[in-house]
DNA sequence: CACTGGCACTCGACCATCGTGAGTGCCAGC
DNA sequence: GCTGGCACTCACGATGGTCGAGTGCCAGTG
């Protein structure tokens, strides 16, 4: 059905058209590309491809832009992946490096994606896939007031004020040890299990300052981590004629978490994920790729980009699939 | 110079041109406002504002729109603050109740005054303006890692893992002592000037896990904290014709932390602090101006909201004070 | 049979022209 | 000092015409 010429010219149009940012003729095509034929035959095999829906015209008599279908073909087939320019790859690392914690690695690792591709950079934080309760710590503040620090292997530390009925400094740590021997080690959820019980067997008299002391403990290991994303390099939107003629509908996608996070989907391994166009799940995007890989671990998240349809897949693809590595690797190294 | 009749066409200039987008003329004005002359004596006074500046013609023969200096007039002696609709105060109240805590304070308030003004809001972190060490905590995670926590009155807990020689938990129960002692109920300042000759008055075996703990509490209470910011409601910046011509630069400008306080600037107390056009500091925002005001006590920033210069100072005027109040009660009480 | 050159046709982009009307400045009169 | 009247200006939108890139089709050729 489609011969390897087709595909040829189906492989210029696209790249062409990423380029030029305009439809793309028969003529135009046979001279920038080494072809062999002429542009009637090119035409030719336009017809087809535009019959089988990897090509269409804006309008009559003006060139061929790649369909969603055509960009499809293009990437799993056509495209091989373009490695990064040494310019690139080092500022990978300039980027990253020296980076303190891992809400710095996070803002790094997004205005470096952003910057990379130019195009919306976004990136998830990373949540701990496994983790055990690590410390335990009762901190009286005021007779009335006390603080509940719960702390995580992840590195995760969770802090709350709760009022509580006076009591001394002794049964407070009293009833320390016992939270902290009750879960210690353990996973959230075993941790609140052994939790549940605790409070009927302290003493009766101690159970009005236990009860919102352990209560606060549970909600502490079982509040999920918010699932939290950061996006960058949205002027780079602007830039995009694409994108620019309704651009607020998309600006409000991308304030909302939710659709941020469904963007970039689920995402195995390192392997990078593209979709393309309507293949986005949410309203809107019907325009827009996203690029996306997975990275890290134990903590782990997703990260990619995200642009209009017409974007330049092997470097981008490239881009993110080495950020992802690199974080990965940042990760696990500590 | 500008009797009260001048001053009420330029009131009236700045209202209509605010609700309508479109430039003012003399006969429009005397037939939406009460001004009992007619548009001839209109177009006198306008001659007479034009002149002193206040307002401007786009272009020959077309209405006349306010000026920096016509809105900075305007929104000094003109406007009385227009108080919120009941509508709008109870979004206040169900928006920010339920907060869990400052993050969640912060994303709240950025959105709601978002979405009360429909302009791009913008939310500082509160920062300390006081604190004092409350609580030191040094953790054994393994035989060479261990985990120091400093909790500050203002809520902040820092906690790092380092490396350290072995040493045993009662020796390392002993330094936590001593460094308590030294610090808690300090401020950073005094707290680490004491710090700073405790490692001479421990015995020398201990000193090289010694150090290392007394260098990242110092650290801990060192570091300011990062002047942080969150911004919402970017997309109501697509709808105002006024920025959609030249959005990139705008947008590159709003993602850069240190531009954004500087346009927040200083607030003094719950002052609202109006800056119009090329009043702002920085490049970019000759057209836009910002509304702000301070908030909080021991925590406390800025807030605000930014828009065209073209604006409804009065109501918004009224929703950023309003909603700094409202976060600086949610503050001191806790 | 696939490819090529030629040709008529289509249709959006661009440009110049022109009428319209809102809005102005000025002036004489009340 | 205010008003009505009047001539003038100029952005805006509609109209229409030209231009050219690009197409589809067809007959001819190796």
């Amino acid at each position: 059905m489609l011969d390897d010429r087709k595909l040829d010219v189906l492989k210029a149009i696209v790249t062409d058209y990423v380029s030029s940012r305009e439809p793309v003729g028969s003529k135009a095509l046979v001279e920038r590309h080494r072809l062999d034929v002429s542009a009637a035959t090119v035409r030719n095999d336009m017809a087809v491809l535009e019959e089988e829906g990897y090509i269409m015209q804006p309008h009559t008599s003006a060139g061929r832009i790649p369909t969603d279908k055509g960009y499809r073909l293009f990437v799993d087939r056509l495209a091989h992946i373009k490695p990064l320019s040494p310019a690139e790859r080092s500022a990978i690392t300039t980027y990253l490096n020296g980076t303190a914690d891992i809400d710095d690695l996070v803002t790094r690792t997004v205005r470096l994606l952003a910057q990379l591709t130019r195009q919306v950079a976004i990136v998830q934080y990373p949540v701990a896939q496994r983790t055990v309760v690590r410390h335990v710590d009762l901190l009286l503040l005021t007779p009335e007031r006390l603080m509940v620090i719960v702390v995580q292997s992840s590195g995760r530390v969770d802090q709350t004020v709760i009022e509580a009925p006076t009591v001394d400094e002794g049964r407070l740590q009293a009833l320390r040890n016992r939270i902290a021997e009750a879960i210690i080690g353990r996973a959230p959820a075993e941790a609140a299990g052994a939790l549940g019980g605790l409070v009927d067997t302290v003493a009766p008299e101690d159970r009005p300052f236990a009860g919102p002391v352990v209560a606060s403990v549970l909600e502490a290991i079982a509040a999920e981590p918010a699932a939290h994303v950061v996006v960058a390099g949205l002027p780079n939107l602007a830039g995009s004629p694409t994108f620019e003629s309704n651009l607020m509908p998309l600006l409000e996608a991308l304030e909302e978490q939710v659709v941020l996070m469904r963007l970039l989907g689920e995402a195995a391994g390192d392997n990078v994920t593209v979709r393309i166009g309507q293949e986005n799940a949410s309203e809107g995007f019907g325009s827009a790729s996203v690029i996306a890989a997975g990275y890290g671990k134990e903590l782990s998240a997703s990260l990619g980009v995200l642009g209009p349809t017409r974007m330049d897949y092997p470097s981008h693809i490239a881009a993110v699939r080495a950020v992802a590595r690199y974080v990965s690797r940042f990760l696990s190294e500590g």
